[in-house]
DNA sequence: TTGTAGGCGTTATCAG
DNA sequence: CTGATAACGCCTACAA
């Protein structure tokens, strides 16, 4: 196995040319530097016939550049953020990059080792979705690479950040269950200080009648099982009607328990979530929800981005927000 | 932005010392090389200091390693691949090792251009999801890169594989089935010549009685939508009583479907599928199926794939079979 | 115990 | 139009 490859040396010395003339016409510079046509298609058609495969970290240590764009999300398994990796690596390629991803669990140290592995790389950039806690290396890292935050922004650093406009979302989330009559409603999120939680609260919170006061449990992102069954329990025996679930994993989990307690949704309990998974879909009853732009977001990201490696970056900070879909179905 | 970040030259200048010994010392052969101890400390806090970080491609391209795998799937999308590529991550990590992904979407022209990209950034090793017609690409990569496959052999070539017992699964799933007394199961599939595919309808018949004969239903990849729908009617028309899903995606379209004509299950109709998506944990009724124990196949993968990178190969080809869970629930 | 020097495959800069 | 040649940063014999 493996025999050495074909480098741009081995194509000259058959060819009797310089490894120059190889190297720029391979590298598809042949036009701009004046090199013959018959001398450009002989030398294509060698480096074909020789399997010739640029190497790439040749390439990158003498450009600096390694064609590789890191993607840190919170978990690859998720598939909300699966749809991101997709989407992105989507985009990425057809401007030549390739995705590197790691995932943080929403753990500020594993991020930072995940951003330090990005940087040994020298990715040419790094889109990043924030985790408590990151600030310190999230500014180290956008000194260093260009950086665009997707999905939340980063509390405490001014950076470019493309993210659905959660407040928006949230408020049609609500409405849904506000204009079906429900009369008390709480909300379930994770104790984590991210900008895309607290803006759906914000929207919870604000679009509730003046009459309601807002009831907010926050679910302990390390101990979902028990944390959620807690909440749940107290908030029946406080009378409330409907859940407002601020992602589509608690809305999963606790459905799964609301059901094993044998509470009737809609009849009993009213429900609406953040985010589409498939689940909803097939559940009895659909649930009611509220899909995020992912595509476009992922394009919106990584168009950004593109510019900011070219140097081209506009020199405001730029905070894309995305409307998404909100998604009636029978849950309410 | 981006002072010019410190070399190996750069620490040995500060501390008027060699370039190698720098070397030596930060990759850990101080001691083989018998350096003195307060040297490989001065050197180690200074490199500290100065926030030296490798430049992995000035090494890899000295040692022509990139600590890189290279995972082709299907599609990193699909909540299936996602957690392959978490467990991946997992273990690679471990070892030292990042990921770099690409998705296939069951495409051989799509696979062989990932492919290309991985070998072309000298990945150390290849973990790849076959796909149909891909036996030419695969063959090629297996003779220049440390390759494994995952889910699925790839029919005709004889390379290390680890996958679930797919004919044990499906047996067990469709013995529940007939336990429960189902006298007319068919099955339904891709329409895609896989290994995995293969194993299920082969489990599928031979744990048929000797009075049932098999009813197959090959569904288009390409156009799944209408192709199932037409199934599923000829299904019903041909007044099968159960249905046997050879995987997630069919399983859960089709309970989609079934619902919208408003087919009762399990009462007029059983079903079983492989994989356990979320989906059918919250499905009413949840969904009897078939696990596949995708952390231990991602490790044993992984692990043999290391071994092989060190060229520890063993002689003879693997092929590991692990068993997945079968998961009784409420569909039959 | 430490230093020297060559080379990995490309690209860029100059010179013809 | 094409060729020489010097980096890029690191590793590794071999020398001292």
């Amino acid at each position: 196995m493996a025999k050495k490859r074909t480098t741009l040396g081995d194509i000259a010395k058959e060819l009797n040319v310089s490894v120059a003339l190889i190297s720029l016409v391979l590298s598809g510079k042949a036009k701009e530097n004046r090199i013959g046509d018959e001398m450009t298609k002989k030398v294509i058609a060698k480096a074909e016939e020789m399997g010739y495969r640029v190497n790439v970290m040749a390439r990158g240590l003498r450009t600096g550049k390694s064609g590789i764009i890191g993607l840190a999300v919170a978990d690859i398994a998720n598939p909300y953020f699966g749809k991101m990796a997709r989407h992105i690596e989507n985009e990425a390629s057809k401007l030549g990059y390739q995705v590197m991803f790691g995932s943080s669990d929403e753990d500020a140290g594993k991020l930072n080792s995940i951003l330090n592995v990005f940087q040994s790389r020298q990715v040419d950039a790094v889109i990043v979705v924030p985790v408590e806690n990151s600030e310190k290396c999230l500014k180290n890292l956008n000194e260093h690479v260009p950086t665009i935050f997707i999905d939340r922004e980063c509390i405490g650093i001014e950076e470019d950040v493309v993210c659905t406009d959660n407040y928006d979302g949230s408020i049609k989330l609500n409405n849904v269950l506000i204009k079906e009559g429900y009369k008390k409603v709480a909300a379930l999120v994770y104790n984590l200080n991210l900008s895309n939680n607290n803006e759906r609260i914000r929207g919870y919170v604000e679009s509730l009648p003046d009459n309601c006061i807002p009831i907010i449990y926050e679910i302990e992102f390390g101990n979902v099982q028990s944390s959620l069954q807690q909440a749940l329990q107290s908030a029946i025996e406080n009378g409330c009607d409907a859940l407002f679930f601020a992602n589509n994993s608690l809305g999963i989990q606790s459905f799964k328990l609301l059901r094993q307690i044998d509470k009737l949704l809609p009849s009993e309990l009213g429900m609406v979530s953040f985010d589409n998974p498939e689940a909803f879909q097939i559940s009895n009853p659909t649930i009611t929800c509220f899909e995020q732009p992912m595509e476009e977001i992922c394009m919106k990201a990584v168009s950004i981005l593109a510019n900011k490696i070219e140097g081209k970056e506009s020199s405001k900070v730029q905070r894309i927000l995305l409307k998404g879909k909100l998604i009636v179905r029978d849950s309410q």
